[in-house]
DNA sequence: TAATTCAGCGCAATTACTTGCAATTAATTC
DNA sequence: GAATTAATTGCAAGTAATTGCGCTGAATTA
């Protein structure tokens, strides 16, 4: 049953816990706003505090992962789900994705030069889409 | 005269808005807190939502630039200052740098598969760092 | 230099997110 | 299934960034 795969992380179940996760894995690139309405259809009084820590807990616990898409705030993914990267025009604000292995190259240049590893989902790739360079 | 880039961009000068000009060239990577301490030293009443939007408009005139280094706020630089990729350790929070010319080959795939046109300095590269990776 | 105009200012209110704390309740033990 | 314990919740207060608005003063004109 899903609800052991928390309680397997030593977290507690509770119907809020679940519901935040449940709503991740629906919504995709959620905000957490966009998470608490979800939660809300069921649950309508968990606050927002609570679906906060909810987020960061589950983060942590390895079940969900934040990216930053825009200039502000953080939207969440399940933690399978990242398997692109995100390219965010600065003109329009549209989210297109491209593959990871685009970034390889890349990744392995820094990883030699400077011994960092990257984490090329966790920021946005950031720019102007092709309908916004011919206006 | 230094004044005269300001008013030349159709701008009126007045002290804030040079200050917080001068500010951003001298420190670089700098947030809004730090430049709005900077500016006090010298004009210790400023508001801080004249700095805020006197970056806002020195970056629309093209003066300054924000790049975000962390998961919050945005850092702000010359404009003609940003010629390196920023490296953010998200473990130890180092932030390292690395040339431009290391991005060059993904900022060309991208463009080619997506049209899209990156701009690599706008979100740090984000990751680990080499000793971050042996702990 | 004095009069005119509106860009830019300070301030207070608002929005977005975070934190402290007492009450609740999930999980464990008897 | 009642008692125990501590993780988690809701609520209210706190902090960071943004916005609305009336007043000020930089720039223009005479
Ligand atoms: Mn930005
Ligand atoms: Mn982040
Ligand atoms: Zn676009
Ligand atoms: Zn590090």
């Amino acid at each position: 049953m899903p609800q052991d795969e928390i309680r397997a992380r030593g977290l507690r179940l509770t119907p809020q816990r679940q519901l935040v996760l449940n709503a991740v894995r629906e919504l995709g690139h959620a905000t957490p706003e966009e998470i608490a309405n979800t939660v809300r259809q069921m649950h309508p009084g968990i606050n927002l505090s609570t679906v906060y820590r909810n987020l960061e807990t589950l983060e942590t616990a390895g079940f969900i992962i934040h990216t930053h898409l825009g200039h502000g705030g953080a939207t969440y993914h399940a933690a399978d789900e990242i398997t692109h990267l995100h390219l965010v025009c600065g003109k329009c604000g549209k989210v297109d994705e491209s593959e990871l292995a685009d970034a390889k190259d890349f990744v392995e240049i820094i990883l030699k030069k400077r011994g960092f590893a990257t984490d090329v989902t966790h920021f946005a790739i950031y720019g102007t889409c092709a309908a916004c360079q011919v206006k």
